[in-house]
DNA sequence: TCCGGTCTACGGGAAAACCCGTTGACAAAC
DNA sequence: GTTTGTCAACGGGTTTTCCCGTAGACCGGA
């Protein structure tokens, strides 16, 4: 797969889209932070499947927008970009920037080792 | 620190500028990856000072731009909403994908759980 | 003094992104 | 049959981004 890349309009849309699965433009709208007008919608969502990040079926007289890419590859489009642009290309630096959040709870903090852990040994 | 966000173009700039501490418009059009002229370069460093992102010292002649934001500031907004967006919020699956990078080596995962176990005595 | 090179300031053109109004199709309600 | 409401298509206006040409300041060398 090549670059994905969203703009940030796109990139609401899309993640809802990933959320829910699937959606109408009325969903869209009504999932959306912000109140735009349903033609405003309708076009981001027509410009996603142009790209090719989303395709429609006709559900009733709506159509639902399904997402076509995985939100694991968009987001390992995204995390190459921060990697390389804030952490010098360091995976590990990012990581420890993302392990310093003191929000994270001990319960998700051990989870992250055990994923190490298996990571590990299935790597050697 | 409210939100950060760079352009594309932006973006390239100021990871010049984190990976070398500084730049004058010269030494960031030859970091660059694209050739782009000299004008363009000073474009998008006065851009990034109006935004408050970065600075200028005269040096001899010309000017010196240095960042004003800290790539882990801008790193923490851009994971943020990459977590928000592609991993419904949640850090750990954003990290478990990070993980499972095939190009990760054994001493770069093994460092990273040593983090982890740093991050999680101090925690308690 | 004059010229050539480098620098910033300024302004503008082109393209992308963003948002929405209008229109016509359709169907359900009346 | 008429009205009302929802829908997608289309086109356009505005803003932002992107890139650069031109102009003028400055300096060093001929």
């Amino acid at each position: 797969m090549d670059e994905l890349s969203f703009t940030p309009r796109e990139l609401d849309v899309m993640s809802i889209l990933w959320r829910g699965g699937s959606g109408t433009v009325a969903e869209v709208r009504a999932a959306l932070g912000e109140e735009l007008a349903y033609t405003s919608v309708l076009s981001v969502l027509q410009t996603l499947e142009e790209k090719g990040y989303a395709r429609h079926e006709s559900e009733g007289r709506a159509y639902r927008y399904y997402p076509t890419v995985a939100p694991e590859a968009a987001g390992d489009s995204a995390l190459a970009r921060i990697r390389d642009a804030m952490y010098q290309g360091s995976a590990e630096s990012l990581f420890a920037q993302l392990v310093s959040d003191r929000r994270l709870g001990r319960e998700e903090l051990e989870r992250m080792r055990r994923l190490l852990d298996e990571r590990l040994e299935e790597g050697s």
